[in-house]
DNA sequence: GCCAACGTTGGC
DNA sequence: GCCAACGTTGGC
């Protein structure tokens, strides 16, 4: 089982939208990287932070289950959409997405301000400058501290 | 809104 | 395949 945090803007999509859906396509990716993990790494069971992106301020609001394993983006399909592709096909997708249930909303955010502060999340790629990854893994113990930071 | 740090594109 | 120009992300 393999863990992660996950991006999104909350003016686009919030903890509180997933927590209303309770299930939601997690669409939009259009890095390579970032594809690549979804279709090769991450599985069914896997578990998430959800991560509000900019905004003020940035962090930690909750986690998430993956519930469906990769499948083909259709909102790359359809010109009206913003992420939209047209080098991607019904018949040959390029990108893909995964299905999100809600878990949990912590009392508080865990700001980005706070992760910093932690020598035990040191390494979590999201701290580091320039990192554009809408997804990264994180391992185990990171999962547990930042799980315990969100139910205090 | 600024801009640093990336990723992507396309001419050659 | 290099790399300059351009586009995007996302913290601040």
């Amino acid at each position: 089982m393999s863990y992660w945090i996950m991006k999104s803007e909350p003016e686009t999509y919030s903890i509180d939208d997933l927590k209303r859906d309770t299930v939601e396509p997690w669409n939009g990716i259009r890095n390579y990287q970032v594809r690549n993990m979804i279709c090769n790494d991450m599985k069914v069971g896997d578990l998430a932070f959800f991560y509000h992106s900019n905004c003020a301020p940035p962090g930690i609001v909750g986690s998430m289950q993956i519930v469906k394993s990769a499948y083909s983006d259709h909102t790359a399909f359809d010109p009206e959409n913003a992420y939209f592709d047209p080098k991607s096909s019904p018949e040959k997708p390029r990108w893909f997405m995964v299905d999100v249930k809600f878990h949990s909303k912590f009392k508080k955010m865990i700001s980005l301000e706070e992760l910093r502060q932690y020598p035990e999340l040191k390494d979590l790629l999201i701290l580091r400058t320039g990192n554009r990854l809408s997804i990264t893994p994180i391992d185990k113990r990171e999962w547990e501290f930042i799980l315990d930071l969100g139910s205090m």
